[in-house]
DNA sequence: ATAGCCCTCAAGTCCAGACAAAAGGCCGTC
DNA sequence: GACGGCCTTTTGTCTGGACTTGAGGGCTAT
């Protein structure tokens, strides 16, 4: 049987961690290790390919491919619906809109959002429960001038954000999480006392240049966010 | 000149944007694919590997391509050294080292790395400062019946996340995000008010199934984390 | 019915060979 | 010595062909 791109780059990945090919250092080439594994070049390119797409090695051409000095740590958030999030964790979901309307954009939603002086957004508060707990807050922001069906759309039963993946399922995003401190209407809605520390995520997205929607989701407190790598 | 995987990956990606292919609807197979871009089936198949990696479509054998109901959406977060974060922003960097003891770890430490009672450990106190303005807080517990060399390491100039680095480069890691407040040697050491909300990064890492170390990142006030995709 | 087996189909992987592209190094000219 | 232009090395990608793997579907014997 012929060897395959997986036992390579585990083998590859074995000699680095074990210490025989130590950061900085140039590992062999492509066609040198082919020999030594009995491969065929465009097997070891993918092991070493996914290697470097790890984080755990450094390719250029003429030079070859090095060990990072320090490996390039990457971690990859998965940011589910919170409707699945909720489901998922075996809690009932349930969802409320708070509030709605249909204004000018304020100031700072213009800014984060690049829309011109008087750009008209649809605006929505939203709440998110599992098991009946507050478990997000959502204030949302929606650019009317690119989706202008948001002007007649109900969100009483259902939550915005399945809405829009209906309506642009590919889109490009902006994310960044903070943490903030609840106000009067966040410890109302998310049940907790004021001033309390929260998980705050801010997400942009943009398609063909244009800002769609802008959302800042507060969780609960105590929330966290966990991934692997 | 042949059709590159980039822009049959490119034009797929603009069939499904555009909304000839619909989210849940079968994509033409491979050899199809190949026929019509003119290419050869490894071309295709990088093409749409790709796409499925980056969560647009999923994939199955017998059954064939679709596109995903609501696409993966997942982030990528660098966790860079915070040295090199900082110096990336053109700021200058300086360390220093509050507070350093050997100890048999806490019931919530021993708990969070897994460690038998009694298990001691290296516990660091430092903070990271950019252009002379606190920018981290790091809380560390170092296992030393795994890095034994913990116990006479010097952590007075450089930081431990930098030793680390050299004795175990390659590790895996289990990460987590939340909000927490300042309390008060949090308040002092980052220059904020008591109670202030601040965005807590924890990271516990092990190698070859032990726990190598707990660290607990706390951030100056107002910090956030961004990501694109 | 139902468990087990085989066939088929589409993705997954591999190969040997070829050319493309980036990036160093070398050499000659000015 | 400085500046280009050429050569070489190494990774990046494409081809056309083959075999492998996993999942469905259907057939058969119990």
């Amino acid at each position: 049987m012929a060897v395959t791109y997986r036992e390579i780059k585990a083998d590859i990945l074995g000699r680095i961690t074990r210490g025989d090919w130590k950061p900085g250092s140039l590992i062999p080439g492509e066609l040198e290790l082919a020999e030594t594994y009995g491969a065929a070049r465009a097997t070891v390119n993918r092991a070493m390919r996914e290697l470097a797409e790890d984080g755990i090695i450094e390719r250029k051409r003429k030079s070859g491919s090095r060990v990072r000095l320090s490996p390039l740590r990457q971690a990859r958030f998965d940011i589910p619906i919170v409707r699945r999030e909720i489901e998922e964790q075996g809690a009932a979901y349930r969802y409320a809109l708070v509030q709605s309307e249909l204004v000018a954009a304020p100031d700072w939603v213009r800014a984060r959002m690049g829309l011109a002086p008087g750009g008209k957004v649809r605006h929505l508060v939203c709440l998110h429960f599992a098991d009946g707990a507050p478990y997000q807050h959502e204030d949302r922001w929606i650019n009317l001038s690119v989706l202008p069906q948001a002007r007649d759309a109900d969100f009483a039963t259902a939550g915005p954000n399945e809405w829009l993946v209906a309506q642009i399922p590919f889109s490009e995003a902006e994310i960044s999480i903070a943490a903030t401190a609840a106000d009067a209407a966040l410890s109302e809605h998310l049940a907790c006392a004021l001033g309390d520390p929260l998980l705050q995520i801010e997400r942009s997205t943009r398609w063909k240049g244009q800002a769609v929607t802008f959302v800042r989701l507060v969780h609960h407190r105590g929330h966290r966010m966990t991934a692997r790598y």
